[in-house]
DNA sequence: AGCTCTAGTATCCGTTGGATACCTGAACTA
DNA sequence: TAGTTCAGGTATCCAACGGATACTAGAGCT
């Protein structure tokens, strides 16, 4: 067994470190709303749409912590709250929206294969254990 | 219903969905070693490196219901089984490649950031709760 | 006096991740 | 004859996490 490829382990942390930021539930869709500009807090809410408050906190704080966002603070009362996205998070955002065209333009063949998997894989169903895929 | 106003929302989601499949914590580095040929359950677990076997299963499992992999059986004592990308998993290797790449060149970027979020954010530290000179 | 507004925290609980132990069935070993 | 090994899993248990709900602050409005 030879690699074809040289690949560096640490990168694929590094991949899979930034994906992990990226691939849950909620950070896409934050990101892709503050991508049209600026938000506040409730504005973000309800544009997503289906977000706890504790998990919008939780999802803007991560994106400030990993300098995708910037938090402004305006001390007035009610309190008001901006997020926007810093270069670094607009950057973020082509390769994002790149893997977002791709999801767009396979949702059919995924789903194809998952109805197709199921279906092989009848719940309660008896599986032979060891058959040849042919 | 809302028939008229798509909105792009519904996109959204399949990116999300996409990226929570692509985005957990294993995934991209099964399909990442997937990429350079196939490869068996325990050279995969090796190559991969620390992930349970259980983790290995439901990782696999989950890329063979989206048709990014196929999972071959050969009947023998002991049983051999190997795993290969799909094209449409070879396909999705593209731009999560892509997202790859921009993560290699841009990881010193978000570790600084974190720093400078974990500096001025000290463990125990009292935290101003609404300050602003202006 | 009570209710509203905003941007959160605190709390609880069900789901998930992950380590460990166990299973298969033939062949090799003692 | 019993025990051990191989590969590729499943079963079980527990800790960590995600997410829904309830609660907080402080000023203004009714």
């Amino acid at each position: 067994m030879k690699p074809r490829h040289i690949h560096r382990s640490e990168d694929c942390r590094a991949v899979s470190d930034i994906l992990q930021r990226v691939g849950d539930k909620w950070t896409v869709l934050v990101v892709g709303k503050l991508g049209d500009g600026p938000l506040r807090f409730n504005e973000l809410r309800t544009a997503v749409g289906g977000i706890s408050q504790k998990m919008l906190t939780t999802t803007l704080r991560g994106l400030e912590r990993d300098g995708f966002v910037t938090r402004t603070v305006y001390p007035t009362i009610p309190p008001r709250v901006d997020y926007e996205l810093t270069e670094l998070g607009c950057e973020l955002l082509k390769p994002v929206n790149a893997l977002g065209e791709w999801a767009r333009s396979n949702t059919d063949r995924v789903n194809a294969a998952r109805a197709r998997f199921d279906a092989a894989n009848l719940p309660g169903q008896m599986k032979p254990v060891l058959v040849s895929g042919k």
